[in-house]
DNA sequence: TCGCAGGTGGTCG
DNA sequence: CGACCACCTGCG
């Protein structure tokens, strides 16, 4: 399978959506392209910059006006290993491409000053549209647990027990295991993965979606919900899973962009340049549900590109 | 060595 | 309820 290219992106930069804590099996080339493997197929993402003088974003990023193409240089993105199919049915909604981030982006800065100062470090984020079940496992195993290791058991889990996804740049890929042979697991086999304590909890969290029926049944149960608040109190319902990690699989799960993950980084951020109280959670989602609203998820993503970009 | 890393579950008061 | 605290593991 060849390249496909999709031509004239706008608000996409590699590093600010794969290098954000959303996503946990995606690694950086050399040439600044990312490999990974999402939906079963493994591809690489890169950009290339067409004719035109200006570094890319910076007509965005000043509050530029949408619709106006001008002389703007043009970002094209690149995906290998990916037919003209795979990208209308799979990348295209992976990588959030319909959604418009520019007038996000725009309408987060207008209403917060602090966010406009946040969005110009990680402009070019975007909300991946991740599998549910990989969202739950990855959210749970990313408990207490730094990125290297989160990414590391979660391709131990997906070598030692899961299906193989094909090759890619003389790699073979493994999807992450479903929740039918997760059931069927002990922590126990799960020792090489080097868990952790978070082992029981992949268990039981897989043998509870079983008891309901299933991953279908489950993204039915949770497709109804109104709310991320009645999505959030479902989640919880799985062992292993609290308030922040039921916040990232609403978010990057189910694609509830209101949803307003709370971490240790959000709680700093929060902190240094609202002056709230760390420990005041609900004072926290009290001041992103009025200020991001519907974009809450979107903001965070800002927040927390910022505050790390801040703290390196 | 010991603390810490994108929290959670269990136990108290 | 809200405030603690132990917890696998690997790294500095």
């Amino acid at each position: 399978m060849g390249k496909y290219i999709y031509e004239g992106v706008k608000d996409f930069n590699l590093d600010h959506i794969f290098d954000c804590g959303q996503c946990f099996r995606w690694t950086r080339q050399e040439d600044g392209s990312y490999t990974g493997i999402a939906m079963g197929k493994p591809v690489n993402v890169s950009l290339k910059e067409s004719a035109g003088g200006d570094p890319a974003g910076e007509a965005d990023r000043a509050g530029g006006r949408p619709g106006q193409d001008g002389d703007r240089p043009r970002l094209d993105l690149v995906i290998d290993n990916c037919s003209k199919e795979d990208f209308e049915t799979i990348w295209k909604g992976y990588l959030d491409l319909d959604r418009d981030y520019g007038k996000i982006k725009e309408t987060l800065a207008a209403s917060d000053e602090v966010m406009a100062k946040a969005i110009s470090g990680g402009e070019g984020i975007r909300i991946l549209r991740q599998e549910l079940w990989e969202t739950i496992v990855s959210f749970i195993i990313s408990q207490n647990n730094n990125i290297p290791r989160i990414k590391g058991c979660i391709e131990n889990l997906a070598r030692l027990f899961g299906e193989p996804a094909g090759e890619y740049g003389g790699v073979q890929f493994y999807n992450v295991p479903s929740p039918e042979v997760m059931a069927g697991l002990t922590a126990e086999d799960l020792a090489p993965v080097r868990l952790g304590y978070r082992a029981p909890y992949l268990v039981e969290t897989a043998r509870q979606v079983m008891e309901r029926g299933g991953m279908d049944a489950v993204a039915a149960e949770l497709a109804a919900a109104r709310t991320p608040e009645e999505a959030c109190e479902y989640l919880r319902g799985f062992q292993g899973v609290g308030p922040k990690v039921a916040s990232c699989i609403a978010l990057f799960g189910l694609g509830r962009l209101e949803a307003f993950p709370i971490d240790v980084w959000v709680r700093r951020v929060m902190n240094r340049l609202y002056g709230i109280d760390e420990k005041d959670i609900k004072g926290m989602n009290a001041y992103a549900a009025e200020h991001f609203g519907a974009n809450g998820g979107i903001a965070q993503q800002y927040l927390f590109y910022y505050i790390r970009g801040l703290d390196e």
